[in-house]
DNA sequence: TTAAAAATTGTTATATTATAACATTAAAGT
DNA sequence: ACTTTAATGTTATAATATAACAATTTTTAA
């Protein structure tokens, strides 16, 4: 599914520029919540939380569900990370200085999740709820589906 | 939110038409299935899958979670209801028999929810996809915000 | 019409996902 | 340095959902 070449450097991208953000926000960037990020990142796969609490286990953390749900509450209020409510799954955000339009296409069958971006999509929407007078606070908009290396 | 004028009416023209299309695809809608549609139906706002464990606790019914779940199951595979990843909740839908472009509006004050079609929306989504070359089976577009009655 | 098969429901147990509440430690502000 | 705030540790539990097998009801078909 991803156009991804050299996973270490989108890691380490995705790392560095988390670090930047924090940094010119005043955030704190801790130890734990790096190292939740870079696991998050460890694959295309969006990561389950649980998932993420075992692999915290095999480090330095005496790490139990508030310490993975904590640092996740801060990556998801940075922009850092989404949550996919379709699959309860957390995946790193590939633009966390700008979210416009954002969906999620999710292939069922390697599980890989693609963050992309549409402005039709977004005006569309836009357009949409005017019609009702609603106020949108946050927008939820997830595919699941088969990928064209799955299909 | 809604424009529902008497809401007796509109659970018994749901109830109705639930009927018709089991009866005509040969589905067996049986009382447990009608009663937990019932109480989905109950109101506007979106349904817990507990609070209909409750509810159904309080009748004939000696329920317990698989009982809930597995008419829940079965009213979800007809278009009878669908769930909201975003909050966990199930809710009647509005017009079981054509499914396009629909997407829900939820009120983060008066917990009501609204579905909503829109073909632009349809047609965005279908257009930024086929970019992906990615078979979509299942949409969920969600849009949670204040209504305007809570603005 | 009755036996076999299939679908539905009952029941017990447990898996999965997430948060409340309070204690402790670390960092930042004054 | 001391106070306040933020972050983390810890225990317990809430909320959401499914697995597995038994009993019953409905349908099919001999």
């Amino acid at each position: 599914m991803l156009d991804c070449q050299d996973h270490e450097v989108c890691i380490e991208s995705a790392m560095s520029e988390a670090e930047s953000i924090c940094q010119e926000n005043g955030l704190r960037f801790t130890e734990l919540r790096k190292e939740v990020l870079r696991l998050i990142w460890l694959s295309h796969v969006p990561a389950k939380a649980y998932d993420i609490l075992e692999k915290l286990k095999g480090k330095a953390w005496s790490a139990k569900p508030p310490t993975v749900y904590r640092a996740l509450d801060f990556l998801l209020e940075t922009g850092l990370v989404h949550k996919l409510d379709s699959i309860n799954a957390y995946i790193g955000c590939s633009h966390p200085r700008e979210h416009n339009g954002c969906y999620f296409l999710i292939c069922t069958d390697c599980n890989e999740a693609k963050e992309c971006c549409s402005p039709e999509l977004t005006d569309a929407i836009e357009l949409a709820w005017n019609k009702n007078s609603f106020r949108p606070q946050k927008v939820t908009l997830e595919v699941l589906g088969q990928c064209g290396e799955c299909e």
